[in-house]
DNA sequence: CCGGCTAAAAATGTATACATTTTCAGCCAG
DNA sequence: CTGGCTGAAAATGTATACATTTTTAGCCGG
């Protein structure tokens, strides 16, 4: 595993402390390598939203704001369903059966932890949008799912969400397979946005 | 001015044939630099999609492609009009003056060329989202116009379009003066789809 | 005691040098 | 002639060394 992966894992521990400017030597150093691989891993990670800049005075972690999760979602609200839109009539048997193994390995394994359960997850709803074959749509929902890691966190999302969320994953699995598009855009929709809500409120209720 | 941003200039103007695997060490010698700062340079221009992996082959120019600019443009106009909606409330008198001076400059100044049009244009937008104090939501909405200037580039929009969106400015600020967000969403909306339509079109005679 | 200036220290940006990986021309076996 | 191997060449990744910028501690004048 690279630089970029490892100080990721790190950032999602919570291992650096926000606000707090992160030196370039002193990464290089905790991890064993020179700075030149440290710069293009926190650039990347900046790019990703991961850090920021705090004014001149390097790369920070930024403090986790509940209102960008809830813009991050918003988005994602709106963007997903376009591109199921577009993948509907370009799914296969094969890929609603790939789409569907992955569902089934979710409900059997009860011991997934959060983060292998949220992988899983993500996965599916890939599956899905790759069948679309539109690169840049794909690229920026890609993009806001990344920037949502860094407020899903390690936190357990409570079981009973969990349940419904599978429920609502089979539920669309199904009108996809019927063919109706619309109902199953207008789900994920809905999908989304109660992921959204949930969040928010938690991190609310941890801030508050 | 720093290598990225001559960089991009160089690839607006098409100075790299699409598809050919970019060198390092070639960048650097025509540009009087290191490879260091190449490497950062191409790096942020692969996150803002000017560039591309091409398998283990280095950065590549991507072709250009119709779809994506329509996908760009499905994008911002879904997003756009929920960055307006939110800047809309706060839109005190000088903002909208600041917006208004931006679209008298380029009402006054006849002979600005296409990319100055293009800045402006873009600074307008900005002005009025800005307000909104959405970072998250801006940031994206910010990265998605950044791809598209790789499409629109410094092809001449036909005059007629530019007095047309002018045109949709002013009544734009008009209903935003006046408080009626509803009808400034939508109106955004579909002043972004018919941008989007031109340069669909544009590109696909260019090509066809 | 406080605010601004100065110089040292520290951090980042960049160049050069080296290591590793990838590409490809040329050759050999089939 | 074709297909795959091999080693040289080239390209990228990384380390070290140097340059430039930024931060900060200490001092001086008010």
């Amino acid at each position: 595993m690279d630089l970029y992966h490892q100080l990721k894992l790190d950032l999602q521990r919570g291992h650096f402390a926000p606000g707090t400017p992160l030196k370039q030597a002193e990464i290089a150093k905790r991890y064993g390598v020179s700075r030149i691989p440290v710069r293009d891993a926190l650039a990347r990670l900046k790019a990703e939203g991961w850090l920021c800049t705090h004014g001149k005075r390097g790369l920070a972690v930024p403090a986790l704001a509940p209102q960008e999760a809830e813009d991050l979602y918003l988005m994602r609200m709106h963007l997903e369903p376009l591109l199921l839109e577009r993948a509907a009539p370009n799914l296969n048997g094969e890929i609603i059966g790939r789409a569907r193994d992955i569902l089934d390995a979710m409900d059997k394994n009860p011991v997934l932890d959060a983060s292998a359960l949220g992988q899983h997850n993500w996965q599916f709803h890939t599956t899905l949008y790759r069948a679309a074959e539109r690169p840049a749509l794909f690229h920026t929902v890609e993009q806001l799912q990344r920037q949502c890691e860094r407020y899903i966190g390690y936190q357990n999302r409570t079981l009973d969400y969990q349940s419904t969320s599978q429920e609502e994953h089979h539920r669309l699995l199904d009108l996809l397979q019927q063919g109706d598009c619309a109902p199953a855009c207008a789900l994920l929709e809905q999908h989304i946005a109660a992921a959204g809500r949930l969040l928010v409120q938690h991190l609310s209720d941890r801030q508050g």
